[in-house]
DNA sequence: AGAATGAATTCTGTATACAAAATACTTACT
DNA sequence: AGTAAGTATTTTGTATACAGAATTCATTCT
């Protein structure tokens, strides 16, 4: 269930994944069956993550397909769930496009962001195994080491952080709302919110929180995270207009 | 974007509906084509959502395509979108089945709508404008209405009450995230966790709240709103782990 | 009779086919 | 030459076809 919604590490999450829990009990011996279409919207979601898909480009099916080397119908299964995620857009009879998010929407998803994940923050906090907690300490040390060049692109590291202490918290729900919309803000660069030093400075705090069971504290620390980037976000959104950025917490003046 | 999310009152959410914005700069003057891909996945949604596909059921798809006039293919784009919606499980090579909900998994959606679902009425109560009050406010009535009937089915009023705030917040991605999870009818698979009178005194508290403009007051009613049905699930949930609580019918037949 | 084996059937996953809409291209006309 | 009409081509939306896995049924063997 949870399973084909990992885009950048599919090793790394491929542990994390639970198996499919058929309906009808039986012990299934097979090695692990991987429909193409589920590798279709694997690769679709992946090439538009990474740009080579940009946005407003049209997906002519037959070109894609042919591409990926398999028929419409799997594309299309992709494509459909795809455009459940809002990466797609269906115009009827016209196409499928990969879709432009403008600035407006992408405070929408930091208002999301806001209120899930210091919740699976605080989850992870409490209920993270050792193997979950270290996991999420090693994608800060990643984000860290990441962040010392200059050049790097952080998005991926960014995501795995992210989404490693979604998982951790137990909650598939948020794990499946995290892997089917978080993505978009990352996907697209409106410019980074923050440096990444910033960044991993937080990371490494929020990691500390979980790895030390201190629930308030990871929470607290995923909150600021989270909040920091949507006020430089409203606040270039809301550039010339009244409506006035509300910070749930005031920004620490140092 | 937010089209074809809408179970209940297909008429009511047309309104509300935002029409498609094609990236190609057009007037189309054509009326609106709705491909049978979309009304298949609305059809089958609703029929899992009032229980005519119960939890558990294969979904033959010749069965189920010939009882919808259409071939397998616009079906299956709509299983997709159905798999990714968490109401239906594909197990390669045997099938699709209608999820069955146990009750941590209620527990879970219920934590979700708890961070979302208040941060929602605070900005339906900043944000609406009179139209968007004006239909809060009547689906409270209607809701106070039906449950004077006792034996009425408050699932569909509570759908629409919800959802509509969730439109008025202006959150797209909050919308969205409801309507595609079913956050709401799932909750109420185990039936409703309060007397529909509560609810009902609730609703109308959280319905005037946002009429009024009291962003503070709609957020708090609508949290214990929540809050509340959450920890009567999670004392469900606690209550039973001496005794399986787990109804499963199975259902074999031929 | 009950288990085991094998054949027949059903069903999924995927490819291909086809009609109608949309788009691109030609040609005729002013 | 520039525009409009008409034709050809592409592309979508949907149906149908088909190979092989899963399941069921029939048959044989003990």
């Amino acid at each position: 269930m949870v399973d084909d919604q990992v885009i950048w590490l599919p090793a790394g999450h491929a542990a994390l994944t639970s198996t499919p829990a058929a309906p009808i009990l039986r012990i299934v011996y097979k090695i692990h069956y991987r429909a193409i279409g589920n590798q279709v919207y694997t690769l679709v979601k992946r090439m538009i993550l990474v740009g080579e898909l940009e946005p407003g480009r049209k997906l002519v099916q037959d070109e894609l397909a042919e591409r990926l080397g398999v028929s419409r119908t799997p594309l299309l299964s992709a494509l459909s769930k795809l455009e459940k995620e809002m990466l797609v857009q269906n115009v009827a009879r016209r196409g499928m496009f990969v879709r432009r998010f403008d600035a407006e929407e992408l405070v929408q998803v930091y208002e999301v962001r806001l209120r899930l994940e210091p919740y699976a923050a605080r989850q992870a906090a409490r209920v993270r195994d050792d193997a979950a907690a270290e996991a999420i300490v090693q994608r800060a040390r990643d984000y860290t080491d990441l962040a010392a060049d200059p050049n790097a692109d952080m998005r991926e590291a960014d995501y795995e952080f992210h989404m490693h202490i979604m998982r951790a918290s137990g909650n598939d729900l948020v794990f499946n709302i995290g892997s089917s919309y978080n993505i978009i803000a990352v996907a697209n660069t409106l410019g980074l919110m923050k440096t990444p030093a910033e960044s991993a400075r937080e990371h490494t705090a929020i990691a500390k929180a979980i790895l030390a069971r201190n629930e308030i504290g990871a929470m607290r620390h995923m909150f600021r995270h989270i909040d920091q980037a949507r006020c430089k976000i409203l606040a270039k959104v809301t550039a010339g207009t009244d409506q006035a950025a509300t910070p749930l917490l005031k920004k620490r003046k140092k």
